[in-house]
DNA sequence: GCCAATTCCGACCAAAAGAATAGGATATGA
DNA sequence: TCATATCCTATTCTTTTGGTCGGAATTGGC
């Protein structure tokens, strides 16, 4: 049933590269986002859709619910959803809990209990590193994953009169509108 | 002479990392900077005072000569030196030439002729990828070496006079000013 | 009560990238 | 001619990445 031959997806592309679990975990967040208000999707529905390895999903899915990002259900037809609506996820969130602070050098970490480097004093360039993490974060900070999943590619939820109206009533926090 | 016991360093504090390529080849920048206009600098000199691996220092030095952001003078007495005034050096070209093109995912290079991801048309999380990137391109260009290090922590230049008088009559290019 | 579909969890593993080191060739000022 | 440089390539060791594997524990449906 497993997809046995597996080709493995480095991707360092260069500077500053996310790794496939934020790839990858952002790619699960946007099925349970299309999938929202539709009860609990099971992981290996959606590494099928994503065209992902179930077992690496499932490792990934762990930051995603210790975040409280997702909730699980245990059992047959159980599996994973949003603990809140799209447009209540900030996108920052979500990486934060996949790969960890946003820290593009080591004395500049989003992280507060994060030690400084040793040079820190001596060191005329950290404030590059700091405006660095400091774009990066506003950026992400100013989308949410229903920034990324338009309506029309969300599934009608079941209790669809309901759910719509309320998210509708509440209005986007933490998160800019896109110019 | 060379110091044998070394202790590596790996530094993957959490997302969107630099490698130590990005942040010794800046600190080296740094270095050249503070003696623009004295000639040039050894990468012993500078290794010393860094505290960092001469050997290793030769390797990415090449990078910013090949980007034609360094020059250098071969033999007795030789070394680097900046090709421009460090108000003249923008810390994007800086990391690109380190660190090859800002492409936090592989759909999202600054690289024109890079190809484009497989899932690009179904891909509705591509778009995040490309602000977080236009984030950080639009950071690193809008410094320059010049911002790193204070005029106070630069030597006296040989040609003082001549060299400070010519740089304040070009203004900064293709930088904009810090808010 | 049993079975199939699930989440949960820890161990394991191969390949790639990261961070150097090693060693030599070449150039050049004193 | 020698010490000090850059130049260049190969090698080495470690960590991280990107998974796989196998087996619990849970739960709905028959």
């Amino acid at each position: 049933m497993e997809p046995t031959l597996s080709t493995r997806t480095y991707h360092s592309t260069g500077a500053v590269s996310f790794s496939t679990k934020g790839e990858y975990g952002v790619r699960l967040m946007a099925q349970l986002a299309r999938r929202h208000g539709t009860g609990p999707a099971s992981l290996t529905e959606i590494a099928e859709q994503e065209d992902l390895p179930r077992a690496y999903l499932e490792q990934l899915v762990i930051s995603l619910r210790d975040a409280d990002l997702v909730q699980s259900t245990r059992g047959a037809h159980g599996g994973y959803e949003l603990t809140r609506p799209p447009e209540k996820i900030v996108m920052g969130e979500v990486l934060r809990a996949l790969e960890g602070p946003i820290a593009p050098m080591i004395c500049a970490s989003d992280d507060p209990n994060h030690l400084t480097c040793a040079r820190s004093g001596h060191c005329t360039v950290n404030f590059m590193w700091v405006r660095i993490r400091d774009a990066i974060s506003g950026a992400l900070d100013s989308m949410t994953l229903a920034d990324l999943v338009p309506s029309a590619a969300r599934l009608p939820s079941v209790t669809a009169g309901f759910i719509a109206l309320a998210d509708l009533a509440t209005p986007p926090q933490g998160a800019t509108k896109l110019p």
